[in-house]
DNA sequence: CAGTAAGCGAGACGGTACGTCAAGTCTTTGT
DNA sequence: ACAAAGACTTGACGTACCGTCTCGCTTACTG
């Protein structure tokens, strides 16, 4: 409402959209997030400025938009079949080795240079534009942490984590660390030190009684 | 010597480093990293452009030694009476008592504005530039860790941790949470918040036995 | 049969037609003609853009029918009546006499800002683009030139204008003038002035034998 | 003073200025006023655009100036020796015959390519721009019309011209209608032309005594 | 009297140029 | 001799219009 005019999305280009996507992926694991520009992903997806400045507001939402759509469209792949792509957490019954699991997982995710470039990006724009960090966080961080909780609680129905432990806190003390460790390269992502992590927030630090 | 000419830094003119400090400082708080530029630093330093680019690379190298420079003089203060800046943790001989303290005390710093919009900017200029990325860690983040990494070991030492534990693995599972909290605003922070933290992580989230 | 489609002139929308002439002239008068647009006639026209390009090759020939149906308009009236725009130059037998008439209401003329800006613009226009110039200059400026040659030869049926004397070089001597200062601003437009043009005109400025 | 930081005119680049100045006068020649564009300009001249918004404000301020500049070398060097550009106007004592070789040499001037672009691109650009149409008038019309008062004032001297008459307006006689017919293109420009404006506008157009 | 094809308002599109901002380099000037 | 001042080339910004192109809608003619 607050629009000069408010484009009208029903005449929206579904081609455009897709070359613009396509090219911001592309450029920000050719150029990096810092030499972006949005120039440069017109001219590559062969669109005017105009165009993306018509739909978006900056080359971070931009970005968001073209990994959502990624990962979206990895989504379906893996509901279609069997890919990396964790939908769900597996649940076996043992808490501890499901977890490891997906954490493996996940260390190896972070590591393919596909995702591992914009994700960078986007979280480091979500850093200073608190706009665009809530709605990466809404769209991208929170339903992937969700799954955890789901599968705490399931836990907790099986009697393998405690009645009043939180579980959106409690997740945090796996999945932060790892997350921090990519972000920050402030340590290596092995699948021992996941395990670990696992290990260590199950069961505590602390000297347990015999 | 592969440089054009080496600036002689016997030379260099203190007043003009300071201001450059001070001018980043206040800039950075007053239109956010990513509108802070080197021209303005300059302007507001009363310092020729030349003189910033003869000594820092980029606007990130600026802004890590303003912020090195400010955390160095908080500590002098500190060391010299009474000041909030952690430059050690407490030994009580109770590790959760201590680290709930400390991590209360962090909480509240993070809300300091003044340190804030810095560390914030540092941090996600670090997630893009490795260079930066890894001085930021080396000099912020690893002496700030460290502290933990001796207070676990004087547990160990006092029987409170199993020994088997890796004290820098097991420090992320209180420190890394927060962090992300507050650098992704994914969730509220609060003196709860992390007193669970510090819980979870000495006690684990499994049921012990009784 | 060049044309891609060549538009059906018997369907055209008149109501349009009139209101792109009424937008053109009043945008021209309000932000000049370097300023006006298509965008802006045809918005405040309420007219799609198409519609415009549908029968128009260039604003200035949007301007040119738009100031020739004003002029059109104006000579209507004028014939019904009693309007200042000239339709013929009067002939008292004076010659002297009625051009100093008619070039003091032509002065006045000039001096309408509802026909200075537009007649202005697509003067200029004239000069830079031959094609809108030769027609500007057939539609409009060599009508009103042709009365001045039907004067002066009819002056020289009555022996006032020697029989070789070229009526269309002769009416530049004082039209042209008067023209220049006011399209170059190079001098006031007084009734002095077109006075002494036309005494100079027709006696000549050099000594005449006693 | 109104400027932002009015620019160090003692620091201009003299390079830079002859540089700008050849691109615009090749450019306004290749491709017309109309489709002249700064960016053109600077990228032919090697120049940043900054550098010709610092000192113009428009591009027709950029032209006059090409223009002046083209026009004081062209004086220089036919003070120098012998070149076609009228920089008085000669007189033999016949200000008949004085005139009319004045005239059909500028008659030939006006064929000349190298001077018809951008002149006539200043005039049509001065009838729109008042600022700018001042300045063409100052510093390039009125200059080559004074030389005209000048030889009819000596004329006068001469008892060649009614001392009653006013130079400056009997000029227009017969320089406004070549000027006229050049830039409206409302007739040829030949000799014969240019001969019998002057004899008419020196002995008019009606019947003499005999 | 329906069917169809045109003109129409609307506006998204690929483009070009605008005029501004800042980057990083280089030169001049004053102390 | 150095540093402030700032002009320079470069390149991206976000905006304004260009002229083209659908899209539904209305309106008139035609079968």
């Amino acid at each position: 409402m607050a629009q000069k005019t408010t484009p009208d999305s029903t005449r929206r280009s579904e081609r455009s959209r897709r070359a613009i996507y396509d090219a911001a992926l592309a450029l920000v694991g050719e150029v990096g997030y810092a030499k972006l520009t949005i120039e440069a992903i017109a001219a590559r997806a062969g669109v005017g400025k105009q165009t993306i400045y018509r739909w978006w507001s900056s080359k971070g939402a931009v970005l968001l938009d073209a990994f959502l759509d990624l990962a979206e469209q990895a989504a379906e792949a893996a509901s279609a079949g069997h890919d990396t792509v964790q939908t769900e957490i597996p649940d076996s019954g043992d808490l501890e080795a499901d977890l490891k699991f997906v954490m493996r997982a996940t260390v190896d995710e972070f590591n393919d240079p596909k995702y591992d470039a914009p994700y960078r990006a986007l979280a480091a724009e979500g850093l200073l534009n608190p706009e665009l960090g809530r709605e990466f966080v809404e769209k991208l961080l929170e339903p992937q942490l969700q799954l955890f909780v789901d599968r705490v609680r399931r836990a907790q129905d099986a009697g393998q984590v405690r009645p009043d432990v939180d579980p959106r806190i409690a997740l945090e003390l796996w999945a932060s660390p790892l997350a921090q460790r990519w972000l920050m390269r402030s340590g290596a992502l092995t699948h021992e030190y996941v395990d670990k992590l696992v290990e260590y927030a199950l069961h505590g630090i602390a000297p347990r009684p015999a």
